[in-house]
DNA sequence: GATATGTATGTGATACTATAACATGTCAAG
DNA sequence: CTTGACATGTTATAGTATCACATACATATC
Protein backbone atom coordinates (compact mmCIF):
# COMPACT_ATOMS: atom_id res chain seq x y z
CA UNK A 1 0.00 0.00 0.00
CA UNK A 2 2.31 3.21 -1.17
CA UNK A 3 1.19 6.53 -0.29
CA UNK A 4 0.67 6.12 3.41
CA UNK A 5 3.14 6.49 5.38
CA UNK A 6 5.60 10.26 5.16
CA UNK A 7 8.81 8.15 3.96
CA UNK A 8 6.28 7.80 0.64
CA UNK A 9 6.37 11.90 -0.06
CA UNK A 10 10.47 11.57 -1.05
CA UNK A 11 10.20 8.36 -3.28
CA UNK A 12 9.32 9.21 -7.09
CA UNK A 13 8.49 5.38 -7.08
CA UNK A 14 5.69 6.14 -4.96
CA UNK A 15 4.04 9.43 -6.23
CA UNK A 16 4.33 8.14 -10.10
CA UNK A 17 4.31 4.63 -10.11
CA UNK A 18 5.37 4.20 -13.79
CA UNK A 19 8.15 6.90 -13.37
CA UNK A 20 10.54 4.61 -12.57
CA UNK A 21 10.10 2.82 -15.78
CA UNK A 22 9.51 5.70 -18.09
CA UNK A 23 12.57 7.54 -16.54
CA UNK A 24 15.32 5.12 -17.74
CA UNK A 25 13.33 2.99 -20.58
CA UNK A 26 12.62 0.16 -17.80
CA UNK A 27 11.84 -2.60 -21.34
CA UNK A 28 15.33 -1.73 -22.79
CA UNK A 29 17.14 -2.41 -19.45
CA UNK A 30 15.61 -5.12 -18.64
CA UNK A 31 15.85 -6.87 -21.86
CA UNK A 32 19.94 -5.87 -21.77
CA UNK A 33 19.93 -7.32 -18.51
CA UNK A 34 18.22 -10.70 -19.47
CA UNK A 35 21.00 -10.88 -22.84
CA UNK A 36 23.69 -10.40 -20.56
CA UNK A 37 22.50 -13.15 -18.19
CA UNK A 38 21.88 -15.24 -21.07
CA UNK A 39 25.17 -14.46 -22.89
CA UNK A 40 27.19 -14.96 -19.44
CA UNK A 41 25.18 -18.09 -18.57
CA UNK A 42 26.84 -19.54 -22.02
CA UNK A 43 30.16 -18.42 -20.89
CA UNK A 44 30.57 -19.72 -17.62
CA UNK A 45 28.81 -23.37 -18.93
CA UNK A 46 25.67 -22.96 -16.18
CA UNK A 47 22.03 -23.67 -17.48
CA UNK A 48 19.49 -20.71 -17.73
CA UNK A 49 16.81 -23.13 -17.78
CA UNK A 50 13.28 -21.85 -18.11
CA UNK A 51 11.98 -22.00 -14.10
CA UNK A 52 15.73 -19.78 -13.91
CA UNK A 53 14.96 -17.40 -17.03
CA UNK A 54 11.18 -16.85 -15.95
CA UNK A 55 12.04 -16.24 -12.21
CA UNK A 56 14.74 -13.59 -13.56
CA UNK A 57 12.25 -12.21 -16.34
CA UNK A 58 9.80 -11.78 -13.35
CA UNK A 59 11.95 -9.83 -10.97
CA UNK A 60 12.97 -7.67 -13.91
CA UNK A 61 9.69 -6.56 -15.29
CA UNK A 62 8.21 -5.49 -11.49
CA UNK A 63 12.04 -3.91 -10.71
CA UNK A 64 11.10 -4.33 -7.49
CA UNK A 65 12.15 -6.16 -4.15
CA UNK A 66 9.79 -9.86 -4.38
CA UNK A 67 9.51 -12.38 -1.52
CA UNK A 68 10.23 -16.00 -2.52
CA UNK A 69 6.93 -16.55 -2.48
CA UNK A 70 5.44 -13.56 -4.22
CA UNK A 71 7.81 -15.20 -7.02
CA UNK A 72 6.40 -18.81 -6.33
CA UNK A 73 2.79 -17.49 -6.88
CA UNK A 74 3.59 -16.28 -10.09
CA UNK A 75 5.62 -19.52 -11.37
CA UNK A 76 2.63 -21.75 -10.00
CA UNK A 77 -0.01 -19.35 -11.83
CA UNK A 78 2.11 -20.40 -14.69
CA UNK A 79 2.32 -24.18 -14.71
CA UNK A 80 5.66 -24.23 -13.15
CA UNK A 81 6.01 -26.39 -9.59
CA UNK A 82 3.92 -24.62 -6.62
CA UNK A 83 6.34 -25.73 -3.69
CA UNK A 84 8.73 -23.33 -2.28
CA UNK A 85 11.81 -25.04 -3.22
CA UNK A 86 11.17 -24.27 -6.76
CA UNK A 87 11.45 -20.58 -6.07
CA UNK A 88 14.22 -20.47 -3.63
CA UNK A 89 16.23 -22.82 -5.77
CA UNK A 90 15.72 -20.82 -8.91
CA UNK A 91 16.24 -17.48 -6.95
CA UNK A 92 19.54 -19.12 -5.13
CA UNK A 93 20.76 -19.52 -8.55
CA UNK A 94 20.56 -16.31 -9.93
CA UNK A 95 21.85 -14.81 -6.79
CA UNK A 96 24.88 -17.14 -7.20
CA UNK A 97 25.54 -16.10 -10.99
CA UNK A 98 25.09 -12.63 -10.00
CA UNK A 99 22.08 -12.25 -11.86
CA UNK A 100 19.72 -10.91 -8.62
CA UNK A 101 20.50 -10.27 -5.12
CA UNK A 102 19.09 -11.49 -2.07
CA UNK A 103 18.22 -8.42 0.35
CA UNK A 104 17.97 -10.54 3.81
CA UNK A 105 16.66 -7.01 5.03
CA UNK A 106 13.81 -7.88 3.61
CA UNK A 107 13.40 -11.40 3.01
CA UNK A 108 13.24 -10.44 -0.77
CA UNK A 109 15.13 -10.70 -3.91
CA UNK A 110 15.37 -8.09 -6.77
CA UNK A 111 16.93 -8.44 -10.42
CA UNK A 112 20.42 -7.01 -10.19
CA UNK A 113 20.82 -4.34 -12.93
CA UNK A 114 24.75 -5.02 -13.71
CA UNK A 115 25.08 -8.50 -14.34
CA UNK A 116 28.92 -9.55 -14.87
CA UNK A 117 30.06 -6.25 -13.88
CA UNK A 118 32.17 -6.34 -10.58
CA UNK A 119 30.23 -4.17 -8.21
CA UNK A 120 29.26 -3.52 -4.48
CA UNK A 121 26.06 -2.19 -4.57
CA UNK A 122 23.97 -0.80 -1.63
CA UNK A 123 20.14 -1.09 -2.03
CA UNK A 124 18.06 2.15 -1.58
CA UNK A 125 14.41 0.64 -0.98
CA UNK A 126 11.29 2.62 -0.73
CA UNK A 127 9.80 1.66 2.69
CA UNK A 128 6.18 2.40 1.27
CA UNK A 129 6.11 0.99 -2.42
CA UNK A 130 9.20 -1.78 -2.08
CA UNK A 131 10.91 0.07 -4.99
CA UNK A 132 14.61 -0.65 -5.27
CA UNK A 133 17.60 1.13 -6.70
CA UNK A 134 20.56 -0.07 -6.72
CA UNK A 135 23.34 1.99 -6.37
CA UNK A 136 26.84 2.24 -6.37
CA UNK A 137 28.43 1.52 -2.96
CA UNK A 138 32.27 1.39 -3.66
CA UNK A 139 32.82 4.43 -1.09
CA UNK A 140 30.52 2.93 1.35
CA UNK A 141 32.51 -0.22 1.03
CA UNK A 142 35.75 1.91 1.79
CA UNK A 143 34.00 3.59 4.79
CA UNK A 144 33.09 0.48 5.99
CA UNK A 145 36.22 -1.26 6.00
CA UNK A 146 37.69 1.27 7.69
CA UNK A 147 35.18 1.16 10.20
CA UNK A 148 35.71 -2.59 10.65
CA UNK A 149 39.68 -2.15 11.07
CA UNK A 150 39.37 0.35 13.48
CA UNK A 151 37.36 -2.11 15.57
CA UNK B 1 29.69 -23.73 15.62
CA UNK B 2 33.03 -21.88 15.66
CA UNK B 3 36.00 -22.38 13.77
CA UNK B 4 35.15 -23.80 11.15
CA UNK B 5 35.01 -21.31 8.70
CA UNK B 6 37.57 -19.06 6.70
CA UNK B 7 36.26 -16.51 7.85
CA UNK B 8 36.48 -17.53 11.68
CA UNK B 9 40.46 -16.99 11.40
CA UNK B 10 40.29 -13.41 10.86
CA UNK B 11 37.57 -13.11 14.02
CA UNK B 12 39.12 -12.49 17.43
CA UNK B 13 36.27 -13.41 19.31
CA UNK B 14 36.18 -16.47 17.61
CA UNK B 15 39.44 -17.28 17.82
CA UNK B 16 39.47 -16.33 21.94
CA UNK B 17 35.37 -16.77 22.80
CA UNK B 18 36.65 -15.12 26.13
CA UNK B 19 38.77 -12.27 24.40
CA UNK B 20 35.90 -9.67 23.94
CA UNK B 21 34.89 -9.42 27.45
CA UNK B 22 38.37 -9.56 28.66
CA UNK B 23 39.38 -6.69 26.26
CA UNK B 24 36.80 -4.55 27.31
CA UNK B 25 35.98 -5.52 30.77
CA UNK B 26 32.69 -6.45 29.54
CA UNK B 27 30.95 -6.85 33.00
CA UNK B 28 31.52 -3.72 33.74
CA UNK B 29 30.26 -2.00 30.21
CA UNK B 30 27.23 -4.62 30.79
CA UNK B 31 26.15 -3.14 34.04
CA UNK B 32 26.86 0.78 32.81
CA UNK B 33 25.05 0.36 29.48
CA UNK B 34 21.86 -1.22 31.72
CA UNK B 35 22.26 1.39 34.01
CA UNK B 36 21.98 3.91 31.10
CA UNK B 37 18.98 2.38 30.30
CA UNK B 38 17.52 2.55 33.72
CA UNK B 39 17.77 5.58 33.67
CA UNK B 40 16.93 6.54 30.12
CA UNK B 41 13.51 4.78 31.04
CA UNK B 42 12.62 6.87 34.27
CA UNK B 43 13.63 10.40 32.28
CA UNK B 44 11.26 9.15 29.20
CA UNK B 45 8.35 7.71 31.58
CA UNK B 46 8.84 4.16 30.25
CA UNK B 47 8.61 1.48 32.36
CA UNK B 48 11.09 -0.90 32.25
CA UNK B 49 9.63 -4.11 33.89
CA UNK B 50 11.38 -7.20 34.71
CA UNK B 51 10.91 -9.01 31.36
CA UNK B 52 12.07 -6.02 29.33
CA UNK B 53 15.34 -5.52 32.05
CA UNK B 54 15.59 -9.48 31.90
CA UNK B 55 15.49 -9.00 28.33
CA UNK B 56 18.05 -6.69 28.13
CA UNK B 57 20.29 -8.26 31.06
CA UNK B 58 20.26 -11.28 28.36
CA UNK B 59 21.54 -9.76 25.13
CA UNK B 60 23.98 -7.81 27.06
CA UNK B 61 25.40 -10.83 28.91
CA UNK B 62 25.35 -12.51 25.75
CA UNK B 63 27.26 -9.79 23.99
CA UNK B 64 25.96 -11.38 20.45
CA UNK B 65 22.81 -11.20 18.11
CA UNK B 66 20.01 -13.44 19.36
CA UNK B 67 17.24 -14.86 17.66
CA UNK B 68 13.69 -13.67 19.50
CA UNK B 69 13.31 -17.44 20.03
CA UNK B 70 16.75 -18.17 21.78
CA UNK B 71 16.09 -14.59 24.15
CA UNK B 72 12.21 -16.31 24.39
CA UNK B 73 13.57 -20.08 25.69
CA UNK B 74 15.84 -17.93 28.15
CA UNK B 75 12.99 -16.00 29.50
CA UNK B 76 10.45 -19.35 29.93
CA UNK B 77 13.12 -20.92 31.60
CA UNK B 78 13.36 -18.39 34.19
CA UNK B 79 9.28 -18.49 34.44
CA UNK B 80 7.97 -15.45 32.09
CA UNK B 81 5.22 -16.54 29.68
CA UNK B 82 6.62 -18.63 27.02
CA UNK B 83 5.50 -17.37 23.89
CA UNK B 84 6.62 -15.80 20.96
CA UNK B 85 5.19 -12.40 21.75
CA UNK B 86 6.26 -11.96 25.20
CA UNK B 87 10.01 -11.86 23.45
CA UNK B 88 8.93 -9.69 20.42
CA UNK B 89 7.12 -7.35 22.84
CA UNK B 90 10.42 -6.53 25.24
CA UNK B 91 12.76 -6.46 22.24
CA UNK B 92 10.29 -3.78 20.17
CA UNK B 93 10.27 -1.70 23.27
CA UNK B 94 14.09 -1.92 23.70
CA UNK B 95 14.23 -1.19 20.00
CA UNK B 96 11.99 1.99 20.36
CA UNK B 97 13.61 3.07 23.03
CA UNK B 98 17.28 2.65 21.56
CA UNK B 99 18.29 0.19 24.00
CA UNK B 100 18.36 -2.73 21.89
CA UNK B 101 19.40 -3.18 17.73
CA UNK B 102 17.38 -5.26 14.88
CA UNK B 103 19.79 -6.23 12.94
CA UNK B 104 17.15 -8.20 10.20
CA UNK B 105 19.76 -9.65 8.39
CA UNK B 106 19.89 -11.97 11.19
CA UNK B 107 16.46 -12.24 12.03
CA UNK B 108 18.17 -11.06 15.90
CA UNK B 109 18.72 -8.51 18.06
CA UNK B 110 21.93 -7.50 19.92
CA UNK B 111 21.92 -5.03 23.25
CA UNK B 112 22.95 -1.37 22.10
CA UNK B 113 26.41 0.07 23.81
CA UNK B 114 25.69 3.26 23.68
CA UNK B 115 22.00 3.76 24.89
CA UNK B 116 21.17 7.36 24.88
CA UNK B 117 23.78 8.57 22.89
CA UNK B 118 22.97 9.52 19.13
CA UNK B 119 24.41 7.54 17.06
CA UNK B 120 24.15 5.67 13.46
CA UNK B 121 25.87 1.99 13.85
CA UNK B 122 26.96 -0.20 11.33
CA UNK B 123 27.50 -3.81 12.89
CA UNK B 124 30.17 -6.11 12.40
CA UNK B 125 29.13 -9.24 12.55
CA UNK B 126 31.41 -13.08 13.00
CA UNK B 127 29.94 -15.10 10.04
CA UNK B 128 31.16 -18.25 12.38
CA UNK B 129 30.35 -16.91 16.23
CA UNK B 130 27.70 -14.36 15.66
CA UNK B 131 29.39 -11.97 18.13
CA UNK B 132 28.53 -8.72 17.03
CA UNK B 133 30.84 -5.06 17.28
CA UNK B 134 29.05 -1.88 16.75
CA UNK B 135 31.36 0.70 14.48
CA UNK B 136 30.43 4.56 14.55
CA UNK B 137 28.76 4.49 10.84
CA UNK B 138 28.91 8.24 10.41
CA UNK B 139 31.24 8.52 7.87
CA UNK B 140 29.39 5.18 6.61
CA UNK B 141 26.10 6.87 6.96
CA UNK B 142 27.71 9.89 4.35
CA UNK B 143 28.86 7.64 2.18
CA UNK B 144 25.26 6.23 1.73
CA UNK B 145 23.17 9.38 1.91
CA UNK B 146 25.63 10.78 -1.27
CA UNK B 147 24.93 7.68 -3.25
CA UNK B 148 21.28 8.06 -2.58
CA UNK B 149 20.85 11.53 -3.62
CA UNK B 150 22.75 10.75 -6.55
CA UNK B 151 20.16 8.61 -7.85
C1' DG C 1 -11.14 3.13 48.99
C1' DA C 2 -13.71 2.26 44.54
C1' DT C 3 -13.52 2.78 39.97
C1' DA C 4 -11.96 3.95 35.54
C1' DT C 5 -8.22 4.14 32.12
C1' DG C 6 -4.20 3.01 29.86
C1' DT C 7 -0.52 0.01 29.51
C1' DA C 8 1.59 -4.59 29.97
C1' DT C 9 1.37 -9.45 29.83
C1' DG C 10 -0.55 -14.19 28.93
C1' DT C 11 -2.17 -17.30 25.55
C1' DG C 12 -3.74 -19.61 21.39
C1' DA C 13 -3.87 -19.47 16.72
C1' DT C 14 -1.92 -18.51 12.47
C1' DA C 15 0.84 -16.32 8.75
C1' DC C 16 5.09 -15.98 6.60
C1' DT C 17 9.93 -17.44 5.37
C1' DA C 18 13.19 -21.11 4.46
C1' DT C 19 15.32 -25.64 4.13
C1' DA C 20 15.90 -30.85 4.48
C1' DA C 21 15.35 -35.07 2.36
C1' DC C 22 14.26 -37.98 -1.10
C1' DA C 23 12.12 -39.26 -5.65
C1' DT C 24 11.94 -38.40 -10.43
C1' DG C 25 13.17 -36.49 -14.70
C1' DT C 26 16.38 -34.67 -18.29
C1' DC C 27 20.40 -33.92 -20.91
C1' DA C 28 24.87 -34.62 -22.70
C1' DA C 29 29.36 -37.40 -22.70
C1' DG C 30 31.36 -41.57 -23.39
C1' DC D 1 22.38 -47.03 -24.56
C1' DT D 2 24.07 -46.27 -20.39
C1' DT D 3 25.87 -43.56 -17.04
C1' DG D 4 26.50 -39.67 -14.32
C1' DA D 5 25.60 -34.94 -13.25
C1' DC D 6 22.49 -31.63 -12.82
C1' DA D 7 17.62 -29.97 -12.49
C1' DT D 8 13.03 -30.35 -10.91
C1' DG D 9 9.02 -32.28 -8.31
C1' DT D 10 7.10 -33.25 -3.87
C1' DT D 11 6.47 -34.02 1.05
C1' DA D 12 7.51 -32.66 5.26
C1' DT D 13 9.22 -29.71 8.66
C1' DA D 14 11.97 -26.00 10.82
C1' DG D 15 12.37 -21.23 11.95
C1' DT D 16 10.61 -16.37 12.23
C1' DA D 17 6.92 -13.13 13.20
C1' DT D 18 2.33 -11.26 14.02
C1' DC D 19 -2.76 -11.10 15.12
C1' DA D 20 -6.48 -11.17 18.22
C1' DC D 21 -8.42 -11.55 22.36
C1' DA D 22 -8.35 -12.22 27.42
C1' DT D 23 -6.39 -10.96 31.74
C1' DA D 24 -3.70 -8.42 35.05
C1' DC D 25 -1.66 -4.50 36.93
C1' DA D 26 -0.51 0.27 37.84
C1' DT D 27 -1.77 4.92 38.27
C1' DA D 28 -5.02 8.75 38.28
C1' DT D 29 -9.54 10.41 39.51
C1' DC D 30 -13.55 10.69 41.98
Amino acid sequence: MPHDTPHAEACPGCQTPDLAFAQHDHGHCSTDALARAEALAVARGVRLTPVRRRVLEILLEEHKAMGAYDVLTRLAAEGFGNQPPVAYRALEFLEDQGFAHRIRRLNAFTACMHPGEDHAPAFLICRACDTVAEAPAAPVMAALTRAATQS
